[in-house]
DNA sequence: AAAATAACATACCGATCAGTATGTTATTTT
DNA sequence: AAAATAACATACTGATCGGTATGTTATTTT
């Protein structure tokens, strides 16, 4: 039963979180920039959230689902999978190479920094990449079934292979790395889809 | 002038400190963490390798400069390239395999967790990267000489190519993945060179 | 041997950390 | 309207953070 009605939206607040550990990771956020950046008080956190790490994880789970779908919409859009493919990877060029900041992928973020050392992180990003890389597989069965890629191509490895480059573009795009190196891997990365 | 004789070996104290950075990262990683694993106190520290953040430098340096040499023996100590570059992925595989943690790769996990916020890593984490796939080019032109490899590649993009599954692969480590996960990607991967 | 000096050990600094106790205010239920 | 209750705001907790002041000990230089 509620009494007092509650004054913040709890979606956006924890938008407002995902924001933070996406850009500065979980140890390097504290609960003082969360408190100012989501606009509502330590106790408001705690009694909606739980502790700083039921917060992260509820970040995280919301960032994961929305990249997924993101993910999905841009691969389905296109009736031409080869093409497709060369937007997805080229938007994500373009989104981290614009702007002052790149944040790279919460997930991959996470992926580096807790999965390690805390086990429920560790499911949960691997988990999410494999649902990514069936993303992808399908694009690729449905490129097979239209006859724009070759018949013998071993959709499922191909998928996890493009999965796992585009996990290492991400990173290193967080080095700003000169513009001839990302053009020549995506060009490499690319030619497997034949 | 030295007066009194130093009780440590200075080597040895970094080695320790760079085994804690390249475990926890850095902000987990706490002034009393690196006394106690370095066996020095807080003042022999500083007055030695500065604050935290040189400290952290000086370990990273020492990192980068040991995996380059590691990467170039075991690429040129195979007449086969092909067979040189299968060995090297698969050493990466075993190394974050086994074992209880997988540490991943110092330099990647700060492109992660620094580049984006402090521009001194963002360069050194970029540059060590640029020379791994210098190191990659080479052995690949080498082929490329020898006739194992298709004169056509193009040896430079084929190798930032495989840097960048290199460390895509790393980061899909730390998740765990399952086996047949890891060979897909590397049977895929590996078929770039010919 | 005396003076100088640098590495040592201990203990401390203010600041900030994650998390909570306490009291007030607004809304619902009775 | 009274009682119950949950969201609010403020202020606080002990612990730990990175970094340093201070005094002692060992070695070198004079």
């Amino acid at each position: 039963m509620m009494a007092r009605t509650r004054e913040f939206d709890e979606e956006k607040v924890l938008d407002a979180a995902m924001q933070l550990f996406w850009e500065k990771g979980y140890e390097a956020t504290s609960l003082s920039d969360l408190t100012s950046r989501m606009g509502i008080t330590r106790p408001s956190i705690y009694s909606t959230f739980g502790d700083k790490k039921e917060l992260f994880e509820a970040a995280l789970r919301t960032y994961t689902m929305a990249r997924a779908s993101e993910m999905r919409a841009k691969l389905q859009g296109n009736p031409s999978v080869k093409e497709a493919f060369r937007n997805f990877f080229e938007d994500v060029v373009a989104e981290e190479t614009s702007g002052e900041l790149s944040r790279g992928c919460f997930c991959i973020n996470t992926m580096v920094e807790l999965a390690p050392h805390d086990e429920k992180f560790e499911i949960l990003t691997r988990e999410h990449q494999m649902y990514l890389s069936v993303i992808f597989q399908e694009a690729i069965e449905r490129g097979i079934q239209s006859g724009e890629l070759k018949t013998v191509s071993d959709a499922k490895a191909l998928a996890q292979a493009l999965i796992t480059s585009l996990i290492g573009l991400t990173v290193i795009l967080k080095s700003r790395p000169q513009r001839a190196f990302v053009d020549n891997t995506l060009e490499v990365t690319l030619s497997l889809l034949k």
